[in-house]
This record gives structure tokens, C-alpha cells and sequence, in this order.
DNA sequence: TTGTATGCGTTATCAA
DNA sequence: TTGATAACGCATACAA
């Protein structure tokens, strides 16, 4: 490979000089500028930032990871990150984990191995223990959406609480009064909030809480599934469902569809995060979205400050939930 | 920073030996082996995987360039080749482009200065030269469901040409015998595959190939509508139209609804790529899918294959398109 | 089986 | 303003 020492011999400089010039450093005269940036354009030559890394300590990577690559909120989040960071040069390296934490912790290990300059994570684990003993305490880490237990760090999220009391206040508008719930993988703060809204919500109509009317799922699209199952055999089944996501309520709807029931007319189903593609071809579920490539945006954002050391206390940014009326929701 | 220097001082050894130590090589005795293994235990040492890339001059990175993000088929790629990556502990930079030649020309050069071991890429270029200057011949690229021109480098993509066919055939079953179709983006090899393959089917069945009857299109939503517009605004207009991807059927279809017109009643409306999460919400738009998370996972594998010496001509992989039968599309 | 010395391609420090 | 020289953290050829 070719090196900055070829350059600068060429050049008639030493190699100090080269690298002053390709990273336009002061101090360096007009004449010898150019000189070497000719060899430079003459040769095609590109530094090697993994060279340069070593030296500078910093690698201008920051690492992504994510429980699920095949839901669009995450890869929109993605998208979001990519764009920031491509505008700073930053490379961003994705990770997935398929809520996994041992995959996460393996991702982690290896993310440390590069010496990522940020890790921007949506974890899959109750506590952020593990994190930190990867990770170190130097590392900036940017939460997102869920916030792992023990970990302070700066956070993305949405305001989940307020999203489950918008849906509850969308169903009751419609007469709805046995309202179930698909909740989300235990042990994952957005579950939680999400139940928590849910209840409050309920509370505040005066109506009644019952457990029963409470599904465990997952945040994938089997769990939702296996939610609207139980909700469903129950004997006296709820007139409208609430999915912890997107993907709970495909497996959710299926579900429904198994038992030869139709939405809106046998039952309503409104859920979190949208799935954008899906209501452009055709208008459907009723959601309360997050605006996800914000996000991914803001967290990158959070991340250079902490690299830039513009920061100081852990922060929270918490956006908020937008109702997306369609049709899976229906008077009763 | 705490190097393997450092544990070798704690472990009483040498440096090297701490090095293959790590690297499991032979040659190094059952005791010092767990002596070290010992001190990289408790001081929780993780090796810098930049610095050895520098030696071995493998970063065991791969580089995923896509021109769309916002596409499920893009992710859903991505999703595959980081599941092979992961498994062989290389890390996937992802890079998006937007369908922009000049977005493309600096990521490249980004991924260049990052010395990546291998490019996957979904080219936004007529013409892959640009590709060659800035990567070097060295680079293995995997070209991703299209091929540049003038660049030899080992292909994955589908039977493009087939896809097109498979459409046309089901539309002509249902009837159907003045067939629109949107073309893709200007310049692209799939572009004019699957324009050809729409060609030669019509031929097959005698009907006549109407220049008026192709719209062009850009492979994004805007692109669709526009097409779509255009081909309604005929004074004899398809009873159905293909797009060329599944963002272009989008777009298209508001540009229908913009006419008061519906789907499947006014007009049939078919593509190419699948929205998966779309069907299981609503199963609407008629495709000829691709298996993508296969394409990634292979493009992953040859990538590798190539890493390893072990292969010599550029290879072609041809994927089958499937036709997935909903409700987009009716008898006239 | 282990250690020494050197190199990988840059940048930073210090003199000149 | 420029150039030696020594890091950066690791791997490898060679010697022991």
C-alpha cells in the first residue's frame, strides 16, 4: 500500500508535512501546499483513517444497535443517524441483536474491539449493566427509545406514557369500555410506560382495570399473536385492542383473522409506531406514531456533543406521539 | 489506553506472547497461556481491533452502500448480509446515497479511507468507473441488484427479466391487454431488464408495445405518481400498469386516488418488491418479490469467498422473483 | 516455546 | 514553516 511517505517523497517534503496538508493544518506555505496537493491529485493517494485513528484516538465511528432490523422503526431511526453522520464523516456500523442480549453482549464487545466513538442503542436487556462493563465509562451512549434500568446516560424516546393515553381516549371517544392490551417484551422500560399510560388512562373514565384484560407480548409479531389469542379466549373478550407496536399488531391481526374475525367490525386494533409504507398502500391501522427519523437525527446529535464535551448531565429528549386515524378502529 | 503491553508487564511475559495469547496461535505453552488468560480476565482487557487491522491489513469491515434506505428491500438486504457478518465478526458500515451519484462518489472515498475489506453495493450510476477510481481494483465488490456498466465485479441480483414476464402473464390471464408500466430510474440495469422482459412478453402475446403506454420513473415514490399521472392523463389509457419497485406502486397509487380512480375496480395495479409488512397489514398490492434477506446473506457470502482467495472470474448469482397474488389486480 | 526488534500508516512533539 | 523522531497498539520475522 501505498503511504504518506511515498507522497512526501515525491513531494520533496517529509511526511510531517504530507499529513499537514491533508488535513490543512496551519503552518504550512502556500508553495508547499500545492506541491503536494498536486502529488496528491496525481497519485489518487487516500489516507488511512485506521492509521489515523490510532494515533488520534478517535476512529469517527459510532455504533448502532438495534433489537430488530426488520422493523421500519428501527431502520427509519437508522436512516435518521446515517444521515448525520455521513454529513460529519462518521461512519456508522450497524448492529442487530433480535432482542438477544447475548448477541447485544457480543455486539458490544466487538463494537469496543473498534473502539466506536458513540454507542446509540436501543437495548434488549432489563439493566444497562452489561453495557457499561463492555463499554467503559468513557464512551459516550446515547439510549433509544428504552431506557435500560441502572444506566445513566443520555436518552431519545417518546413520550409513551401520553401515546397510551391517546389511544385509550381514541377508543373511549368510540364507545369503547373493555379495552385490552398487547403489552410489550418484559422488562423493557417503553413496556412499562406504555402499560402505565394505559392504566392511568383507564382510571381517569372510571373504568375498571382488569388483568385479564392484559396480554404479554414480546414487540414482535409471534408475542403479538399469541396475545390476541389469549384476549380472545377469554369469555368475555374485549371490543378493542391496544398492541404494544407495529409488529405485535400484524401478529395480533392474524391472530384475529385465525378466528375468523374481522377488524374493524368483530373488534378495533390500534397500536404503537406506524408503519409508514404499509398506510401509504393502504390506510389502515390506526396508530400513534413517533417521529423516528427525528430521532435517529437528535441521537446522533446528542452523541457529537458528548464527543464534543458539550455536555455535562445525562439528557433527555422525549418527543411526542402523533394519532394517525385509519380504519381499524370502529365505533361500538 | 491499556494495551497488551500492560498485561504482558502484569503477566510476566512478553508482549508477542500476550498477542498470541489472544489470537489463539499455537506455540504457546498450556501455563503461560493460562497465566495470561488469567490477567486479560481480571483487568477486563479488550484488545483494539483498529491497531491489529494496521498490521494484518484486514479491518474485517464490510461496506453496504444502498441508494434507499426508506426501502424495505434495501434493509431487508442489509438485515441479511449483517447476519452473516456478525457471524464471522465483521462489521457492516452502511452508507445511503439517495439515489445520488455524488452522495455515492464521497461515500465511497469515506469507505476508501476506511480501508474496508469488501464494497456491497447498490449502485446509483449508469457506469461503475467512478466506483474502480475510488476503491481501487484490489477491493472486492459485490454488485447488488444492479450492474453498473463497464465494471466486472461479482453479481447478485434476480431474474429481472422473468419478473417482468411473470407480471405480464398475469395480467393478460386476467384479461388485460393494454398494459402501462413505469419505468425505473434512467441509466440502471434493472431499469431496462425488467423494461425488456415487459417488452418481449407483450410480443409473446401479440400485443402491441405502445411507447405512449411507458412512463418513466426513478424508482422512488415521486417517480410513480408522476408516471402514473401521466399515463391516466392518456386519452386511452391501460386498463393496468406495472411499476418497476414497490416505492413507484406507492406513488402511483396516490396519483390514482388523486383521480377519484380505485384499485382494482378502475385500474389494476401491480409491481415489482414487496412491502412485507404492507401484505400482513392488508394484503393489497400484487408483486413479484425477490427473497432479500437471502440476496443480502449471499452478497455477504461471496464478498467473503472473494476475502479468501476463493474464487477467480466474477460470479452471477440469479435469484427467482415469486409472484405473490393479492388484490391489486382484477379481470376486465 | 518465548522474547526482541521492527513495521503497519498516521499524528504529535520538539528542534531547527 | 519544516523535518526528525517517537508514539499509537498490535503482529510477525527472526533469534534464542
Amino acid at each position: 500500500m501505498t503511504s504518506i511517505y511515498d507522497i512526501a517523497k515525491q513531494a520533496g517534503v517529509s511526511a510531517a508535512t504530507v499529513s499537514r496538508v491533508i488535513n490543512n493544518e496551519r503552518y504550512v506555505s502556500l508553495k508547499t501546499q500545492e506541491k503536494v496537493q498536486r502529488v496528491l491529485q496525481d497519485t489518487g493517494f487516500i489516507p488511512n483513517a485506521n492509521a489515523s485513528s490510532l494515533t488520534k484516538k478517535r476512529t469517527n465511528t459510532f455504533a448502532v444497535v438495534v433489537p430488530d432490523l426488520t422493523n421500519p422503526f428501527f431502520t427509519e431511526i437508522i436512516h435518521g443517524i446515517e444521515g448525520q453522520a455521513a454529513a460529519r464523516k462518521i461512519a456508522v456500523i450497524v448492529s442487530n441483536t433480535d432482542e438477544n442480549i447475548d448477541k447485544e453482549r457480543k455486539a458490544l464487545r466487538f463494537l469496543t474491539e473498534r473502539r466506536v466513538d458513540a454507542l446509540i442503542i436501543a437495548s434488549a436487556a432489563r439493566s444497562g449493566d452489561h453495557i457499561i462493563s463492555c463499554l467503559g465509562e468513557d464512551t459516550p451512549i446515547v439510549l433509544l427509545d428504552r431506557q435500560p434500568q441502572g444506566l445513566k446516560a443520555d436518552l431519545v424516546r417518546s413520550d409513551d406514557h401520553r401515546g397510551a393515553e391517546i389511544l385509550v381516549d381514541y377508543l373511549v371517544g368510540l364507545g369503547h369500555r373493555k379495552i385490552g392490551f398487547i403489552a410489550g417484551k418484559r422488562g423493557i422500560s417503553t413496556t412499562k410506560l406504555r402499560l402505565d399510560g394505559y392504566r392511568l388512562a383507564l382510571e381517569k373514565y372510571g373504568l375498571e382495570c382488569q388483568a385479564e384484560l392484559i396480554a404479554q407480548g414480546d414487540f414482535k409479531k409471534e408475542g403479538g399473536r399469541e396475545g390476541m389469542l389469549a384476549l380472545l379466549a377469554l369469555p368475555n373478550p374485549p371490543t378493542s385492542v391496544i398492541a404494544s407496536n407495529n409488529l405485535e399488531a400484524i401478529g395480533a391481526l392474524s391472530a384475529i383473522r385465525e378466528m375468523g374475525l374481522r377488524v374493524p367490525e368483530d373488534l378495533s386494533l390500534v397500536c404503537f409506531d406506524d408503519i409508514e409504507l404499509a398506510s401509504l398502500v393502504y390506510p389502515f391501522l390506526t396508530v400513534v406514531a413517533q417521529p423516528v427519523r427525528t430521532m435517529g437525527a437528535v441521537a446522533a446529535q446528542l452523541a457529537l456533543e458528548r464527543l464534543d464535551g458539550k455536555a455535562e448531565q445525562p439528557r433527555e429528549v422525549v418527543m411526542q406521539m402523533t394519532l394517525l386515524e385509519r380504519r381499524s378502529a370502529g365505533r361500538v
